[in-house]
DNA sequence: AATAAATTGTGATAAATTTCACATTAAACA
DNA sequence: TGTTTAATGTGAAATTTATCACAATTTATT
């Protein structure tokens, strides 16, 4: 039913949609949301289509309403909680985030084997990482994000097994095994820059010579 | 020829080829490949099909040359030099990562409206936005990253437009229009995150009630 | 030297995703 | 109240991407 690609676009759709609610405005097109997510009118309504979502046939669609449904659908009627395992550079911008607040995600906790890092009284806990487990167990997270060195995201995601997490996003750059019982998503930021070099390049050559 | 998907993996294909480099390893085969990018045998021999390499028939790649070739198509002949727009939190972190390195990718420098930030002396100089347009054209910088609030994502790609960037990274969680001329990549944080939430839901689900 | 085994390379096929074409409906207007 | 207009909703077609099936080739073995 759901496709991929399908997901991210809802996602995207929402996040226009809650810019549009803030600013009061009341109904959409999907010809609006079309050019917030840069895709076409016609994709935005055949994703509604997938998921049953329906508008007025005339009128477009109600922002409150399309804001309920499409949440409902990411599963955002309740907040998502996350912990972070490994908190450097990355690791610690996340943490510091205000913005995931409006997407329903919250990050409750850090874990490093740094003692350095550990800060139990932060708003944000950062916490040995023997304590994940327990923690984990202890407070029902089913998220978490790696952001440790590539040579220990092996070992970090066998711990968050253990622990019993859902769902993982990876920033190590190196592609981890998704394994039963949990979605594994890898993140490569060399990866993307990578995607971006050969397209731009490619759109060069085709702008010149051909 | 290409297909999106496949430079994401050729990608991750040349990460795996560096680390069986590192280790000694002379030959691979696409089975290997396959594992490390987490996509079958197949769909490696089929990617570089479409490029036309080709390895020996009973006896795999040799990982030099396919690092060279791999390398190659993904513009990796010469170092891709970024800046970054907006050094907040994102933005410091991916400045002072030294693992792009090994990708041939390099930021040469840092550009912030905020005087606090400035820093011309450090190994990546913190610049006063102003200077963004004449630092782009002097040092032929091709590549940008947008880590600026979303407010200002906006007109961060117009300075960068008009500057002559060619291929940007936007961290902003806004999709930004893809002029003519140039590439850009919108990566959401929020919507990675929310895509592994819907999936790990959704796999919740099949695996319970179904 | 002949045979067997293992791996690549790719056209054909299948699956997934997007786009098209147009029927349907609600609102606006005359 | 009828007619026009502007949107949605969706099956069908087209396109893109991944998989399959198997021929071709190299290496190893007898
Ligand atoms: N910083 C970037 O811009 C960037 C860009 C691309 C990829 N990455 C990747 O993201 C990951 C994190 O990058 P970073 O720059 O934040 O790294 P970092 O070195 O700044 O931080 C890593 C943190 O992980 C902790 N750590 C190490 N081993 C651990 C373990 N086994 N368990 C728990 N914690 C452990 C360290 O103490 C440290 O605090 C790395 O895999 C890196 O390759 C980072
Ligand atoms: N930090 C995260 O984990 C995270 C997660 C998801 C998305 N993002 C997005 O990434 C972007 C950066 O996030 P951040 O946490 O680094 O933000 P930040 O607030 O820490 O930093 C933003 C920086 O941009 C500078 N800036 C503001 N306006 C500017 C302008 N017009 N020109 C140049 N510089 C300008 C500010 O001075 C500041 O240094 C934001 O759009 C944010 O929504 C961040």
């Amino acid at each position: 039913m759901a496709n991929k690609g399908c997901i991210i676009r809802l996602s995207r759709y929402r996040n226009a949609l809650l810019r549009l609610k803030a600013l009061n405005f009341v109904k959409v097109f999907s010809e609006n949301l079309a050019d917030s997510a840069r895709v076409t009118a016609v994709q935005v309504r055949k994703d509604f289509s997938l998921f049953g979502i329906s508008g007025n046939r005339r009128g477009g669609y109600l922002i409150e309403e399309l804001i309920a449904k499409i949440s409902a659908i990411l599963g955002k009627d309740e907040v998502q909680r996350f912990v972070i395992v490994g908190i450097g550079n990355i690791g610690q911008a996340l943490l510091h985030y205000p913005g995931f607040k409006k997407s329903e995600i919250e990050i409750v906790a850090g874990f490093d084997i740094d003692q350095n890092k550990h800060n139990r009284q932060a708003a944000v806990p950062i916490l040995p990482l023997e304590e994940l487990g327990n923690f984990v167990e202890k407070n029902k997270i089913r998220f978490g994000i790696i952001s440790v060195p590539d040579s220990a995201a092996q070992e970090t995601l066998q711990l968050m097994l253990q622990a019993g997490i859902k769902g993982i996003l990876n920033f190590a750059p190196i592609c981890l095994k998704e394994p039963q019982n949990c979605v594994v998503r890898n993140l490569s930021l060399e990866t993307e820059l990578e995607n971006i070099i050969y397209f731009t390049v490619l759109a060069e050559k085709e702008e010149t010579g051909k």
